[in-house]
DNA sequence: GGGTATTGGTTGAAAATGTAACTAACAAGC
DNA sequence: GCTTGTTAGTTACATTTTCAACCAATACCC
């Protein structure tokens, strides 16, 4: 019984207790501005940055679950920042893409976002912040024992 | 516009997806096992690791919101996995203490905490492990506004 | 072609969370 | 003592998330 083993040595806390802490600050962004949740956030994100997909896609890329993508292109949807088109080819799917206004937002928040990444690094050295994200990156790929229901980060 | 920044460059995001990666695993652990939320889990390790406190206290340390606290507390309750006796000179308080199979509820999860940690970090050389952690300290601790409701971890 | 399985996506109910309002106990000022 | 403010903790309600069931379209297969 390794009696020294301190709450703040677990790897899934420190996680936890570091991406609590930006997700809150960052969520002034797309909440505050936009009244945007999470999941909206990072469909917009997905759809400005990667161009035009299906919620499937969408959920594969991100590793999100179908109903948080279903609920959030609907509200993209009513705020007029998605449109939705179904594919003639195979009439499942809905091909998603950004509005006018839809792609302002992408450029405002992509920019915040941006912004709120550098001010987050510029306490690391660039080796300490290169390891950072290389750490991170690895940990999520770890056996992805496959896409399921995550909670919206 | 800076039209190369990527969602997997964003540590908002990153933090997020190793966040929850681990989580979603290492939940099998407390939920498979006892039917507890990771509040609890997180209650049940401050008891056991730091000894008797009030909820107050647990707040204050886990950086959780009190009716987060409260419910865990209550349903750690009705497991039997601790107790609450208040505080005789300070009625408003109680001090809150691990049952016999409270503490053994402890010892089982620390220990699979602890193993669920050193094969985490495995992955990792001594130097990247001990960059990681720091930053990930570094940023949870990086300005706490305030103590506010965290979303659990 | 007709059955069965699979896939894309939505929906409803149950569980969990966040927020604010609340009760009870203490503390301070006067 | 009485009023006012603060602290510990609970509860109620609205919002989100999760889970499973669901519909519709396509694919598979004989």
């Amino acid at each position: 019984m390794d009696h020294d083993f301190d709450l703040s040595d677990f790897l899934p806390y420190l996680l936890n207790q570091a991406a609590e802490r930006v997700s809150v600050d960052f969520q002034r962004e797309y909440k505050g501005r936009y009244g945007m949740l999470r999941t909206e956030w990072r469909v917009l994100f997905h759809l400005g940055r990667y161009g035009d997909m299906t919620a499937t896609d969408i959920g594969r890329r991100a590793s999100l679950h179908k109903t948080k993508i279903s609920r959030a292109v609907t509200a993209l949807g009513a705020k007029r920042f998605v449109d939705r088109t179904q594919d003639p080819d195979d009439r499942r799917q809905e091909v998603l893409r950004l509005t006018r206004s839809g792609r302002a937002a992408f450029r405002d928040l992509a920019a915040a976002a941006h912004g709120f990444d550098v001010q987050l690094t510029a306490q690391f050295s660039a080796t300490e912040a290169k390891i950072l994200r290389a750490c991170l990156i690895r940990i999520a790929a770890s056996h992805p024992d496959q896409v399921r229901g995550v909670s919206d980060g």
